[in-house]
DNA sequence: GAATACATGTAAAATGTTACATGATTTT
DNA sequence: AAAATCATGTAACATTTTACATGTATTC
């Protein structure tokens, strides 16, 4: 799956691993991620399948960068999985609901204290994709090449933005039925 | 993370791996799953690791069970890991964003009819919250020693329905914005 | 002087998925 | 007669995380 997150992206343009963690860390983030680790042996196994093609572009005083660029094969792979209808759910794993699930034994002061806290988290991610993520898509989309994406861009980042909503909603409510 | 699940459940009476795959389907699923080759995999590694100890209960005409209970260590276990807040919010991975983030090379249509298929699937989604799950939960709640927790259930399946209710809502209007 | 950014990666472990295998009983 | 349920599991593979390793240049 990552694959297709990389081959997007190099659908694009020719990025490094390190360029395409960066990418993904200000406009997937919110949807999908991985860790630099990952991204460089997915590469390495994409290479393998003729997906991307590298060169190394030497650099003074920096270590080298290899950069990738997708082949025929890959545009191929991508648009196939683009075109491919999802007809699943994505099951959601959240571990503080697990948690809450199990918390009737302990003391209920202790799970209090952790929704408080998640509240926090949860309203600082809101304020990033109010501010910071909605500005860097009001950039793109003034670029008329960049228009299309920039609009399904904005549809992903108001995802975040629902998303963030509805777990503090969800959050007040809980805490507030807690309480009682 | 599983294994946390597993001893939540274990800590409440003795279960084999399969009746643990079926509570989680019917109660967990909305927030945490597992294919049953992973919980009996878990589950042997838990026993090596002492936090759960088996025994083989014969049956006629069907095959005998292995039956786990919790031991000392793992509920220890258990209650450590509960009493440790959450310091960070679960990454998501959302496929159907990702496929979304992309999808400006291909034809509008194709995104279009994806999303309508995924509105209907989350519209069942949500059917089930409020009928099937929300009907366990209140005869649940009828048991004197079961309304604690009980009541913390239907927390968990309040964000499965205001999730769901969200998702609904996003993709309402995406699609209306996508059709302009 | 310390910390962060740049840029690469490997190795090992943990976690999760898919496919295969068995065989009786019950339901459609 | 066919399909689904009960119940167990193994093997192989894919994915993801954590930890380790290196060394320069820039910023605080």
């Amino acid at each position: 799956m990552l694959k297709y997150a990389l081959l997007g992206f190099l659908n694009y343009s020719s990025y490094s691993g390190y360029d395409l963690k960066q990418l993904m860390d200000v406009s997937t983030a919110n949807f999908w991620h991985a860790k630099q680790s990952q991204i460089y042996t997915t590469l390495k196994k994409m290479e393998k399948d003729e997906l991307v093609i590298s060169h190394i572009e030497p650099q003074e005083s920096r270590p080298n960068r290899r950069v990738y660029e997708i082949t025929e094969a890959g545009q191929t792979d991508l648009r196939e999985w683009l075109s491919q209808p999802l007809m699943t759910i994505e099951p959601r794993k959240e571990t503080l609901l697990l948690k809450l699930f199990f918390s009737a034994q302990l003391a209920p002061q202790r799970i209090l204290t952790e929704m408080r806290l998640q509240k926090n988290l949860h309203q600082t991610e809101l304020a990033t994709y109010q501010t910071t993520t909605k500005d860097v898509i009001t950039q793109f989309s003034a670029s008329e090449d960049m228009k299309d994406d920039a609009r399904l861009w904005e549809a992903t980042r108001r995802f975040g933005e629902l998303y963030a909503e509805m777990y503090i909603r969800w959050l007040d409510e809980t805490i507030e039925n807690l309480e009682s």
